[in-house]
DNA sequence: ATCATTGCAAAAGATTTGCAAGGTC
DNA sequence: GACCTTGCAAATCTTTTGCAATGAT
């Protein structure tokens, strides 16, 4: 929770916190313990996550802490649209990122392990300028996911971590 | 049906209802009426589509021609597996394209109509194996999808077509 | 005749919604 | 106190599956 919101080049002057206290406030939303619940296990860590995953790690139900299945959902897509997180689809199912205090990047997905790698790179920025410009089109923004086996699968291979598997 | 199985530098010797007779004799499948209605169908334009789109471009029950939902799924399955389609995933649901005998390209989205455009881009795959090299990644396909406003939804923006609309 | 395939009905998985009860400002 | 939010239950949407009947070779 007290971590330094900058990476790389990009600076913030705001904690995920503060910047959503101020979304909430500008849309006459309320801030409720189900909100900072969902936002403190968030940003916990950096990983990719699905809605699933962060279910698993609140509270059960009955317990102080627990946050209903609806909830999570409505606030991860609060989260998306306040700027805090990235949300991407992969094999069907929605993922999400830190967004916020984050730069720009894309991923590369191990089909074997199901592990999701990040990498930046300046020349798909210029490329995809300039497709858009051939095309007259207005870029909002963009995905590319690179499919493949990454190094240590390659080496030792692993299952698949799924969601079947966990039963 | 009778189309030319090239486009640009990408030939093929076969048309793709050989191609899907292949796979499936190597398969001890065998060739049904359905498969090669869902075949002619797919074949007749060269667009994206997805499940749906397709099932509404079927005969209804009761009429001959007719395929029913789930060998709609299963064929479309049978058929990127056979390479005859590529699968991706837009906005949670699977959209299918040609893939044999077309080559190998991207995509524009346009979130106001919905549309999609192609273009191709060698800049993209010298990128892909060079992030590859550097994390020591076997890739093995890539899917990047810029989104944005095409051109015409810039001068006059039109509503999203959308399922729910059509109701 | 054998065995793949189909259509039906139902299930499954992920996500969303209506609504009454409860919580926040 | 006004009204946003929650949890529940149920719905929705897309895709998949079990199985008996049908069809292809």
């Amino acid at each position: 929770m007290d971590q330094d919101y900058k990476l790389n080049d990009v600076k913030v002057s705001l904690t995920p916190e503060e910047r959503f206290e101020e979304y909430l406030q500008s849309k006459g939303m309320r801030n409720t313990q189900q909100r900072r619940n969902l936002m403190e296990i968030v940003y916990s860590r950096h990983e990719h996550f699905d809605a699933d995953t962060l279910i698993d790690q609140l509270p059960r139900k009955g317990n102080t802490g627990y946050v209903s299945r609806p909830t999570v959902y409505r606030t991860l897509a609060e989260f998306v649209d306040a700027g805090l997180l990235r949300k991407f689809e992969l094999d069907g199912r929605a993922v999400y990122e830190h967004d916020y205090g984050y730069p720009q990047h894309d991923h590369l997905h191990c089909t074997i392990c199901d592990e999701l790698f990040e990498f930046q790179s300046e020349e798909l920025i210029a490329l995809r300028r300039n497709v858009a410009q051939q095309h007259r089109f207005r870029v909002t923004s963009h995905r590319l996911i690179i499919s493949g086996i990454c190094e240590s699968c390659s080496r030792t291979p692993r299952r698949k971590r799924r969601k079947q598997d966990l039963i």
